[in-house]
This record gives C-alpha cells, structure tokens and sequence, in this order.
DNA sequence: GCATGATGGTCTCAATTCGCAACTCATCGG
DNA sequence: CCGATGAGTTGCGAATTGAGACCATCATGC
C-alpha cells in the first residue's frame, strides 16, 4: 500500500530532489518505456506484450506490476468480459513526450544515414515534426542555455 | 573497433527497427542518462560524476566507456594539462530534449502536489515551459493521435 | 464433466550485472 | 621523497535478468 497520495514508491529514490532522476527510477530500465511504447500503440494483454517486445515472461509480469503501481498502467477487466487488459493511465499517456523524444533522438543519431526505421505519423498521415524545446520567450533551447535551480535542501541560512 | 560509419555497437539491438528501442539499447539503463544529465550540468570528471550520481566506481567506468564508444561523450585531455574531462559531443548534446521530458513528467507524476523539487531555468531565469507534441499542422498531439508507420522490410524495388 | 487449447501467469536455475571495498597507478604539491 | 588526490581496476557477494518448464483458469467441443 503507498504511503503517500500519489501511487509511487515508499521506497528510497536514486536522488529524491531531481525530477529526472525520479522519472527514471520509475520507467528507466531496458523494458518499461517499450511496453508503454506498445501500449500506445494499441497493446493490452500480456501475450501482445510478450510478443511485440520479446521479454521474458517473468520479466514482463514484474514490470506490468511495477508500472501498474507506479500508476502508469492500470487493470481492466476487459469489456467483452474476457481476461485481463492493461491501459495507460493519463500518467501513461503523459509519457509520450518522452516517447517521442527518445525516438526522434534515435532517427537521428542511432540509425546510420540511409538506414530505414518506423517513423511516427499523424492521424493525417503527416510525419511528426522534431520536438524543440524553447525558453519562456520563445528562442530555442540548448543544453548548455539551461541551468537547474536546486529547491532540495534545506535554505542556506 | 565499430563496422559503420557512426560509432555504434555491431551488437543486436533489441528491436533493430524501432528508434526508441535503439536509444534505449544505447541509454536506457538506470545511470547513463544521469551521467549525460550531470554532463550537461557540468561535470567533466570522473570523480565528479561519481559524486554526484552516487554510481558505483566500477559502473561508472563502465557507462563512462560505454557512452563514449557511443558517440554521446568525448574524451579531452583537459586544456589545463590536467586529468582527462568527459564532455558532451553533438549527439550528446542532442539528449537534452530527453532529459527535459523525463523532467517535466517526473516534476508531474513522481512528485506529491507540493513536494519541492529542482527546476530547469533559462538564461533569464525563466522556467523552461513544457514541451508539448504538434502535428505537422501545429495541432497538439496525444498519445492516441498518432501511429507507427513500419518501414522495417526490405525496400520496394 | 472431461480433453484441449489459449491466456496469464509462477518457479527454477544459470548467467549477467551491480555495488562495495580494497587495491593499483599516475600525478601533483611541497 | 612523501603523502594526497584523481582515475580507475579487481574481487567478491548480492540482486536482477533471461530462458524455459510448469501451473491455474476459462472457454469450447463433444
């Protein structure tokens, strides 16, 4: 049972104070974000997962479990009144940014020029366009424009 | 020594077709992603990376190879004649909207409402806004307004 | 009302990976 | 030359993973 409002772990956290850190102790093992990858695109039971990813069975039963915990996936009982389903939960879904960054990152620098790979189309059949991100003001962000204001510890007085 | 032209594993990917699961065979394990968040940050050294991650010295040697085989660290000998420095290359750089999503859903989901946490701020110190998916027509997307268009088979012709 | 087959797991066990601590090796400062 | 620091490497026990066999439940056929 969770201790705290939110379905996430009593447990310790690699690093309590950063957002990344969290996220990755929740999804940031070789499988959680491909079975979220495949429940988005339209996987439920555990035989599709298994089948779609190739993880071992044992392996899928403890990441659908922890991933249901964590409040990213949660339990139907199937409408047609057959076995189990598990769907992303709005936590889930909210994933898809991440998704699509890791892929995008992927086209680009993980696939060697002119290599073919899936490629991610709306519902118009148009090719989602690169995520960038922006300041407040608009102008493009890079990874050195940034930096983080630490709010962890206690005040420095 | 790599086959192909760019500096990645002659080894098996996960699922050879799919971007995400590439990215997550290159950086999808707990500390890679970290170690590129604390790169982006500023740690250049060893010691530093390891202080800040908490990694384990042995694993940390290990990421630190691994990431740099990948292309995503380079290794200099330091300007100031003194130890080598990791720093980021352009691929590494390239992971910043990654972490910046992992972020914003951690600062929403892995957090209690009103639990405080470190932030991402611009030059102006601005909180970076969050990044949202367009279509190519500039229309949000969501998790369910896209799909996976399969490009894995051999090319027509 | 029992065999059959699919679904959704669990169990066992070997192999890999992880984390800690101790050790090495090079360099720096004095 | 001596100790301190940086950057690892090595050894070893513990935890995690993976492959595959095994098990329970439900629906169907008969």
């Amino acid at each position: 049972m969770p201790s705290t409002s939110t379905g996430l772990p009593n447990a310790v956290w690699t690093d309590p104070d950063c957002p990344v850190a969290r996220t990755l102790d929740l999804v940031g093992d070789r499988w959680s974000l491909l079975v979220v990858r495949d429940a988005m695109d339209g996987a439920r039971s555990f035989t599709e997962f298994q089948r779609r990813t190739g993880i071992a069975r044992n392996i899928l039963t403890d990441r659908l479990r922890k991933l249901t915990d964590h409040g990213i996936l949660t339990q139907r009982t199937a409408p047609s009144g057959r076995r189990r389903q598990y769907v992303l939960t709005d936590a889930g879904r909210a994933l898809f940014p991440v998704l699509l960054t890791l892929r995008q990152w992927g086209e680009r620098h993980a696939f060697a020029p002119g290599e073919p790979h899936s490629t991610l189309v709306d519902q118009h059949g148009a090719r989602v366009p690169e995520l960038k991100p922006t300041g407040a003001d608009g102008v493009p962000l890079d990874a050195d424009a940034i930096h983080v204001r630490k709010t962890g510890g206690p005040p420095p007085g």
